[in-house]
DNA sequence: TTTAGTCGAGGAAGCGCTTCCTTGATGAAG
DNA sequence: CTTCATCAAGGAAGCGCTTCCTCGACTAAA
């Protein structure tokens, strides 16, 4: 850790001068400032914001109060729903949870350079479809990290993440559809990029090969709704006799049955459809959808505990944990 | 501010022993960790967490990683569309935007100890219909505090706010109304204890004063959607020939259609109706909905630098901001 | 009785930073 | 040539806490 006194040390300057040429005062030469911050910059100096705190007797941290049923809530979304059960875990220890933005444009070095001055003993991210590039990322620093979700191994570290059984949850899916009699069954997957897709496709495709049945019709899609609409209808082209399918979202398989719909499909008279997740569109959508459940808040909550583990215990190796998904029937099948 | 050597004398005893006792350390005599522990309970003694993360070299606080897509994808909840905006701005400064979770059982007093204990420069508040306590309860704390959506006022105190122009909105909603030809007119509103049910109350009626319309069609709900189907159910019984209504949420709106549907009324051939906030439900519903469209992400970052403007200057007076809002017209009137 | 060992408690240093106060240098005014 | 401001810079104290180290008192063993 580089302090004040190795910068002043490394500018030739006092502690004094040093304080002030990095907060801007004006008091000092502009020659020896900006000796100062080239030191500062040459060491990767960042102000212990503790230390500052207790000097300036402020914090320069606000709250935003969550109130529980705030978040109960926002119940529709897969990174709420997470969200939900971080913020429950944590609420019973003694940390604060603070929020950190990376904005869309944001360098990655700018983004590191900013969680290491957050000065956190640890970081967790909800692995989603757009933030695949964040473990790479985050392997770059030291800071102990939990993934929600399973980050692709294209990075050689040990990486920590929790994650439900998405090869066991496709295995349900498939399997159901099979014992509804369905034998042309195509998948809509998520961007082949991330592993939760790669786990889905796996269980899927081998369920599917030990019935015997053709394991090769699938469309990559985005976990949105509108590429769901879109994959379903290359589906469809591919093979007009489809009479099953297993889409890897809730919000795909809404624009799924949009799709199936706008062709005179039925479902499931026609045609079955298992999707995953078991957000609240899978009971307001007609017909409601048998889906898998992940078990997201307690996700949440898991990734809370696996990072104060990794925090006590970096050198422990990574922790690598997968919570059961089980199959809500509903109507779709 | 009480410290640690205020203890220790309270205690009469050193301020190490008085560390210890605090911490739960077992090399003191537990008739003087008593002591201690009455003195600090005694004095109301917070361990400052600066000090004791310049001390023990930890922070104590945990990220959650937000990535800007993350947050962008809760666009269908009040909450997350503030929250939005509030992170966002937050980037900006300096500062630390940390979760506080108020669980639902949670006792006033404990959550005000929990408040003081966060060591923050500030607060805030996204006010929703199940909090419309936590305005008295905070006004207890000397905190400098910032509500989205305006606190009724039965506390005495000065409270600081910002929020949309629900006046102004449910005047729009109410002239869209008339000027569709409509005559028999309802509305539904969310708990009138709430300031936001109070506010777009009174445009709502002085716009139909205004014009000379009956403005006594009032049944009151709870901004969800079940709570929306029964109100409408209300207002249909007490007034068959209802051919407009506002309904002061999208998500009730969506019950409303529900059991407008239900009774054999086509909106808006039969009954024009206009709701407020537009979500996403707005564009998925058939039809979709016209509806006031209320700034939220510009509310939460109008929040996070009216918290610090009150921060910098607690003795100016409550900060209150009102911003406009709009009518976006669709096929509901 | 002496010696070693335990246990509870306090002194004091120190975490990394800010800032009050002092000092030396320089230039303007008398 | 002195006297005063003015300015840039440093010394040192201190923010509130933890913890290493030391010390005295008391008990058990020799």
């Amino acid at each position: 850790m580089v302090t004040l006194d190795d910068v002043a040390r490394e500018a030739g300057v006092s502690r004094t001068t040093a304080s002030r040429a990095i907060n801007g005062k004006l008091t000092v030469h502009p020659e020896r400032s900006a000796a100062v911050q080239r030191a500062a910059e040459k060491l990767g100096f960042r102000p212990n914001p503790a230390a500052r705190s207790l000097a300036r007797g402020r914090h320069d941290s606000v709250a935003l109060i969550v109130s529980e049923t705030n978040i109960e809530g926002m119940t529709n979304s897969f990174f709420a729903m997470a969200l939900h059960g971080a913020i429950r875990e944590i609420a019973k220890t003694d940390q604060q949870l603070v929020m950190l933005l990376r904005a869309n444009d944001e360098s990655d070095e700018k983004f590191l350079r900013f969680l290491e001055a957050s000065h956190v003993d640890g970081a967790m991210v909800i692995l989603e479809a757009h933030n695949t590039e964040l473990p790479r990322l985050l392997a770059q620093s030291d800071l102990p990290v939990v993934f929600l979700g399973r980050p692709t191994e294209s990075t050689e570290a040990p990486l920590s993440y929790v994650d439900s059984d998405n090869i066991g949850g496709s295995t349900l899916a498939a399997e159901a559809l099979i014992s509804a009699g369905r034998r042309r069954i195509g998948v809509i997957t998520g961007p082949q990029g991330m592993g939760v897709s790669q786990d889905r496709l796996r269980g899927f495709q081998q369920a599917l090969d030990a019935h015997g049945l053709d394991s090769s019709l699938v469309a990559e899609s985005d976990f949105q709704t509108a590429g769901g609409a879109e994959a379903m209808g290359q589906l469809l082209d591919q093979c007009p006799d489809l009479d099953g399918v297993f889409v890897m979202s809730d919000l795909m398989a809404a624009g799924a049955v949009g799709a199936l719909k706008a062709r005179g499909r039925r479902v499931p008279e026609d045609i079955s459809l298992v999707s995953f997740d078991d957000t609240v569109i899978a009971t307001t959508l007609e017909p409601r959808l048998t889906t898998v459940r992940q078990p997201l808040e307690e996700l949440g909550a898991r990734m809370v505990t696996a990072l104060a583990e990794l925090i006590a215990a970096p050198a422990a190796g990574p922790i690598r944990d997968t919570l059961p998904t089980t199959l809500v029937r509903r109507d779709s099948v």
